[in-house]
Parts: structure tokens; sequence; C-alpha cells
DNA sequence: GGTAGTAAGATAGTGCTGGTATCCACACTT
DNA sequence: AAGTGTGGATACCAGCACTATCTTACTACC
């Protein structure tokens, strides 16, 4: 397969997918001539999951690099590369300052659902963190562990609901680009599920005045 | 309050500040001279929660103009502003073709978790659609109604549970803004935690080989 | 009443991101 | 022999969210 022909096949634009070669975000083909390369399936593959990863997850180019990177170093177990990748994606610029006792209450809450193995210095604890600073700053919110705990038991839910579904496959790099894009894409999927309840479950709530509904 | 306090008051540089008021996310304040003006607090809170939905929200400067539209418009009943902000933020540029039947995967889920009062044109019955389609074309995932059927449920305890967390404010400025940013943030929190969750049973499930933990 | 400080308002410029576009010298196809 | 298309390099561009600067004039303190 020519360049030609991995954008095609792909949906993305000729000029893209060089731009990606460039950023070493596609390996680059085998060259069969000084003008002339070959593309397998594999990258094919690669070039999906960088366009999810980007379109659904907005993940930014340079995020992109480092998770290739993860996917692309063999030595790294399947776990740890999960787990760089969930760095490398909930990773902001700017980390904020935060009030001290914020990691306080997230490890409370962790503690409640019984989530002893999440590392440390997980990105994600931090940004919980951050938003829980933000949530008991000046504001009508508030964030307390009860309520942070329904959260929790709820995600907690799911995790297990998904870790379950994924179990089967055998082939190290395909298994982690389910894994990755899974995340990334049914994630967003739950986040507009959501959403969605919230619109049935309001409208609900505000014409229950003038035609009261049994509440299941 | 001058522009000064205000922006120092809520931790924004002075230039973000006047520029959210040529783009008319801030009312003007009242003019007491011909280079004077005063701000009411009620300006502050509102420059809080532009900054949250942009921070944590990450939404565009120019949807939040269509949002403070929803928001000041006093003959808007809350959950009409509550279903136009929910289009508002997630609406995308560019609304991808779908293969047909994605909608009715999606109508299938809604019917079965029984939200019957999600409105047709809801940009994230759409949006799901889209992601859909994505899910079921070339690639290692897929979306079958009763996957789907399970995020959902876990979506409407979520829905159930924050709906009944918010519902006891009196006046309609404040109980949007609570519900607004309480959207945007909590969602934040949730997508945090589904995180964390997959962190730690994933690390529980790789490390079973070694020392075998009972499943609780 | 003079003067330093700052307000409001307007206009122009900046830095970053994620691509596009163009150009080139050459090889493969027909 | 002609034409299309390649890999590779470099330059360019549009959008977004600010940020900086400049002008005019009021205000408050001495």
């Amino acid at each position: 397969m020519l360049v030609s022909e991995l954008a095609e096949r792909a949906g993305v634009p000729l000029a893209t997918v060089k731009y990606y070669l460039r950023e070493g975000l596609l390996p680059a083909g085998v060259t069969t001539g000084p003008r002339r390369a070959e593309y397998a399936e594999a990258h094919l593959r690669r070039l999906r999951v960088l366009r999810l990863l980007r379109e659904v997850g907005e993940v930014p180019v340079t995020s992109l690099r480092q998770v290739v990177d993860a996917l692309d170093d063999e030595e790294l177990p399947v776990h740890e590369v999960m787990t760089l990748v969930a760095d490398v994606i909930s990773a902001r610029p700017e980390p904020e300052n935060q009030v001290p006792g914020s990691l306080d209450t997230v490890d409370a809450v962790l503690a409640q659902v019984g989530w002893d193995l999440v590392r440390a210095e997980s990105i994600d604890r931090q940004r919980l963190a951050e938003l829980v600073t933000l949530l008991n700053g000046p504001g009508p919110l508030a964030a307390s562990v009860e309520v942070l705990g329904l959260y929790a038991g709820i995600a907690d839910q799911l995790a297990r609901a998904e870790i379950a579904l994924v179990s089967q496959s055998t082939d190290r790099a395909e298994l982690l680009e389910q894994m990755v894009t899974g995340s990334v894409v049914y994630g967003q999927v739950f986040v507009l599920l959501r959403q969605l309840g919230h619109e049935h479950h309001h409208a609900r709530l505000t014409t229950a005045a003038r035609r009261p509904e049994p509440v299941t």
C-alpha cells in the first residue's frame, strides 16, 4: 500500500498523513525505492487510532507522540502502557495550585470504594484534587466526601463492567489499541448518555406538576 | 466594584475581563461617569461561571455567548435553558455523516432505559449516533444495543442521583448557575473517577496471577 | 488648583495549534 | 517518451483566546 492509498482508506487527507509521518506519529513505510515506500495494515490501524484519539478524544498531537511511544515500547507491560496513556491524556499545561485538604478528600473517597491500587502520582488523582479545590472555592457548589463517594460508587460499577468487557483479546498491540480507543470513545459515549439522562429526568421533574407520573 | 477589582476578585487578568466585556459575555457595568463604571456581585458570579465553563468544560468562547444569552433570557423556563445549554456544549463544527442504522440503535437504547422525554433534535442524540457509526465502522470495536444499554443503565443511575441533588434552590439565576456549572464540573469529576477505577481494576486484574485476591 | 494615578474604550498584535500548500527531482506506469 | 504520482522538505495559513498598547479624561490627594 502506498501513502495515497493509506490516506484514502483511512479517510484522511494526504497532507495530514504526511504531517503525521513528519511528527513521528506514524512509522515510515519500508522504502522499496528512492521515491517509493510500502505501508502495511498496521499503519492503517495506527492511523485510525490516531484519528479517533484526535477527533473524539481531542488529544493534542504532542500527546499523541507520547501515546505511540508507549504503544510501541514492547518492553512495557500492558498495564503500564495504560496508566501512562491515562496520564498523558489527562495532563493539562498548567497544573493549578490547590488547597491542601483537597488531596485528602480525594484519598478518602478512593479509600471508600476500595481503590487501593491507584498510584499516588496518577495525574487523574491530582486533577481530581484540583477540581475539588475549585468546587470548594467561592461559588454555589461544594464537594463533600459523601457526594463524591456517590459518584465514585457509580464510577466503580462502570469501570468494573468495562474491564470485564475487554479481557479476551490475545495480541498485545491489538489489545492495547482496543483498550485505548475504547476508553476514549466509550468515555465520550457515557458522557453523552449522562446528558441525555439529565434531559429526560429533568423534563420529568418539571412536567411532574402538570401530569404527575409514577416514580419507578 | 470597578473592573480592576472584579478581575482581581475572580482571579482573571484585567485584559481578559475587558475581552469578555467586548464579546458581550459580561454585561457592562452601570456607568457612573464618562470613564467610570460600577460592577455588582452578579458580574462576579457570572465571570466565575464563565471561567469554569472555559477551563473545566473547555467550552469555546463563541459558545459561551449562546449560553449567557440563554441564561439572561428571563422568558425561558429553566428546563429549556438546560437543553439549550446542553446542545451548545455538545455541538461540533462538523457534524459527520453517519450510517443510517445508528440513530435506530441509539433510539433502541433510549427506549430500553425509558428515556422517552429526550427531544428528537437533541444534539447529544445525534452525536451519540455519530459515535455509534464510528464504533461500528472499520476497527476493533463494536457497539451493540446490549453494550450501550449497559452504559445507559449506569448513566441513568447517575443522572437520577444528580437531579436529586440539585432541586432545592429557589432563585432562577442561582439555580441555573448551579446546574450549568455542576453539570460541567461534576461531569469532569466523573470522567476522572472512571479513569481511576480503570486503573485500580486493571491493576487488580494484572496482578491477579501473582497474588489472587478475593473478588468482592 | 495642580498633579499623579487609573478608568474606560478602542485597535492592533501575539503565540500556539493543527494542519495545508507548494515545490522539487525523480521513478514507475503505459 | 509522456504523464502521473512519490517521498521529502519548507513555507504558509486560519482560528482561537487572549494580551498589549494607546488615547482620553476623570478622580482623589495634596
